[in-house]
DNA sequence: AAAATAGTGTCTTTCAGACAGTATACA
DNA sequence: TGTATACTGTCTGAAAGACACTATTTT
């Protein structure tokens, strides 16, 4: 490792000698299902870890940058296009991998409710209840998913990244349709952080926020009052950066 | 790029017919210098952008993890040892630097301002205030230095997160001594964030938090009512993930 | 009218900002 | 005693939690 070291960005030193990891971009794709924040997860099907549920992902080409994989990713694995995606963490234990040295580029992909539907028809992916500390993978018969590698850590990141980040930024409308409710809006976060809101501070809040824009229309097929529908508008700038 | 999303990591593809990216690590050396978040920079002596000032940064071996990828470039190319170290965002743009197809995954520093004259003594970096949107380094003399590849947008965002996390993490207690002042800890709250603080309210906020313990002892070489010295002690636990 | 949820008014608590005051060191 | 900074008491205003109340739709 010390020849490494050396001037390695500085002078004209050639790593090409040496063995490169294989660089990897892994999706969190996350939804909201049932009231609960869920993950969508492929079977793997071959060694190694075969029978375990693993994060889509794949290699990094030389030609594309690590969004565009991700977005890749996303299109050609799960059959899906447009999702929010943002960089989470990047993974890089030697052992991570039994087979090869990879580095994987985490990135978390927020889906609407007929995102999720959709991946799941297609037959790609399964979903699965994120609960507990560190995060499991619940399936629909409350068991627990094994999780291939080291996803079941990059899953529990991506959860608590996104509890950090719901209060403060415009992640939340990620998960929603164009048009939404207040009440909808606090279901997602309720479902994110895992605990009830008061009800008039959270309209409130969202309220004076000033990113809202109330349409005049109202949600139907309701067998109640229907609440209003508003849409995400303007001026939103986060108030803080990650 | 159609055969590389070919079931990559759940069949026996094998990614070495492909070529690969190189990866590596690169350091945001932050310190509080006279009052100011400042940056530690090397000069780049070799094509490509011989004359730029540059983070410093090393490839990743196939046997080392990104943190001892990260750990080991501080020592060996600033000769620090022990500092904060903790992954910022990793970047891939494909043409960010012309030479080769390079991933560099960026690490914050954070450093007591006497690892900041000891590396500056020894030799290797520069120091330069960050001032602006986006952070421009400012050298002794005023003058903005010319930075290489994407190393401006990296320093804009390490600068970004830690104002961000400042509040609610212990990252400002890297930059202290294990001894310090509130007035201390009030000072890198200042410089970080580039704006004053309330003094009542900020020593009520950090000693509601409990983090600190009141040694009982006070400052000396001051030539008025010397400050208590508190050290950062205990039950402390983000109050939220980054 | 009953049921169910939308939406609001208001009291209380908490906490940050402001500012003035007291305390304690050295010169 | 003067000066400089540490440290605190207290007022005010902004915003969250709690809770009860009104409003509006379907059945």
């Amino acid at each position: 490792m010390a020849d490494i070291s050396d001037d390695a960005l500085l002078g004209d030193y050639d790593p090409a000698a040496y063995a490169r990891p294989s660089v990897t971009v892994d999706l969190v794709l996350l939804g909201i299902r049932r009231g609960r924040l869920s993950a969508l997860l492929m079977r793997r099907e071959q060694p190694p870890q075969a029978g375990r549920w693993a994060l889509p992902g794949g290699f990094v080409a030389i030609d594309e940058s690590l969004d565009a994989a991700a977005a890749r990713v996303l299109r050609d694995k799960v059959g899906l296009d447009g999702a929010h995606l943002e960089q989470l963490y990047s993974f890089g234990a030697v052992d991570r991998n039994p087979r090869m040295r990879i580095i994987t580029i985490a990135y978390l992909a927020l889906l609407r409710e007929e995102q999720v539907e959709a991946a799941v028809r297609a037959g790609q992916v399964a979903v699965a209840a994120l609960e507990g500390d560190p995060a499991a993978a619940i399936g629909e018969d409350r068991a627990p998913l094994p999780l291939a590698f080291d996803h079941q850590a990059i899953l529990t990141l991506a959860r608590d990244r996104l509890r950090g980040k719901i209060d403060y930024s415009d992640l939340a409308f990620a998960f929603l349709p164009p048009r939404f409710t207040l009440r909808a809006l606090q279901d997602v976060h309720e479902a994110v952080l895992g605990t009830p809101l008061n009800k008039p501070a959270f309209r409130r809040r969202m309220l004076d926020r000033g990113w809202l824009v109330a349409t005049g229309l109202r949600e139907d097929e309701a067998s109640h009052r229907p609440a209003e529908l508003f849409t995400l508008g303007g001026a939103r700038r986060p108030a803080r950066s990650q």
